[in-house]
DNA sequence: ACAAATCTCGAGTGAGTACTCGAATTTCAA
DNA sequence: TTGAAATTCGAGTACTCACTCGAGATTTGT
């Protein structure tokens, strides 16, 4: 009944900066796995751009995997599953604003295009993460597509679970694109083409 | 009007042996590339593969990036630019085609789906390679889509270099799913119903 | 104020990196 | 056959990597 909120075991808890601390640590590390990638960006670079020593990243983050697990959970949280919040909003207006706010964070697309592939190489300790995620993103479009289906709203012939992993690979595919050519790919536009072939208006 | 093919400058010419020997270094680098990226994969990871030291590899390839081209020029030469070459073919039976190859073919998909996503990352030896194929497939199906609006075999509403970076987006995302979850991932069927929404029939 | 836990970091450790150098060995055209 | 070029490689260079160790500095509950 006091306030005390964890296990006896634990003789006391971290300090009051390191929680800004952590989260400092994470924005960098964001911004090297960005520029970088995992294999490709060190904790060196990572410690100079917090401005602390490489051994005290690794008090807060005991391992470079670690790190990269914090970095992809805790861009997860913040930009949110990229889900339509309102359920007044219509699945292309939800992808189209968040593709189009996605363009506008420096670094989300770069982090996700990078690891996401990269994962797929010998024991990345991504792969998980982006694994369940596909899988995650699949269901959740599968369900959206499903429900336009009731409602006689797709395109006769098309199939909810081949449009859910179609719009995932293009949403992805785009974005590689972009970063190679922004001035010649219109991701939003394209997104946004693809879901009124699938989906009837009214 | 000799035998001699080279100039008058040149000593002398590489050994019969050299071609082979070559073909080898770039058929490792490609399962090693594919396997662990450019910078995960070592110069020596390649040469035990071989079955050579890790030096002499140096004497055919005098750096790792070079490597790295000659490894990505070699399987675009071989696979072939990824187009239809029979003119009576349609697009769709040729992408299809050409996808349902594509599995058949081991570390393809893993080298283009890795190495293309890193070559964002800074200073990568690949980037132009990649920048320069994305321009040449976005206008090879430009083309593609165009003939067909001619024809009035495009979906109205539907835009040719649209449908064009829609297609490779696809086309690419799709492989990285299917690389995560083969069997959850139909990569063929995909693509056919992307083209069967925008292409219209007869 | 005290003491225990948290935080910080300099100095390693051992392994791995791409790449160089120089000298032996092999090939091949004359 | 011979001699010069092509090929091979052991040894080394200078560097970076993730991670460990141990000791001092800082914070914080009591």
């Amino acid at each position: 009944m006091t306030t005390t909120p964890a296990a006896p075991t634990s003789k006391r808890g971290p300090y009051a900066k390191s929680k800004q601390r952590r989260e400092s640590i994470v924005t960098a590390a964001h911004e090297v796995f960005a520029a970088r990638g995992y294999r490709g960006g060190s904790l060196q670079d990572v410690a100079d751009k917090v401005g602390m020593s490489q051994t005290s990243l690794l008090h807060y983050f005991p391992s470079k995997s670690d790190l990269l697990l914090a970095v992809l959970n805790w861009r997860d949280t913040v930009t949110g599953g990229g889900h339509p919040r309102d359920p007044e909003e219509s699945l292309v207006d939800a992808v189209v604003r968040q593709a189009r706010f996605n363009e506008t964070v420096p670094g989300v697309i770069e982090l996700y295009a990078v690891l996401c592939a990269e994962s797929i190489t010998d024991n990345h300790p991504g792969l998980d993460f982006f694994t369940e995620r596909y899988e995650r993103l699949r269901r959740s479009y599968l369900r959206a597509f499903s429900a336009l289906a009731d409602e006689g709203r797709l395109r006769p012939g098309v199939d909810p679970a081949r449009a859910a992993a179609s719009l995932i690979a293009l949403w992805d595919g785009i974005q590689t694109q972009w970063l190679m050519a922004p001035d010649s790919v219109d991701m939003a536009g394209c997104l946004r083409g693809y879901l009124e072939l699938v989906i009837l208006p009214e």
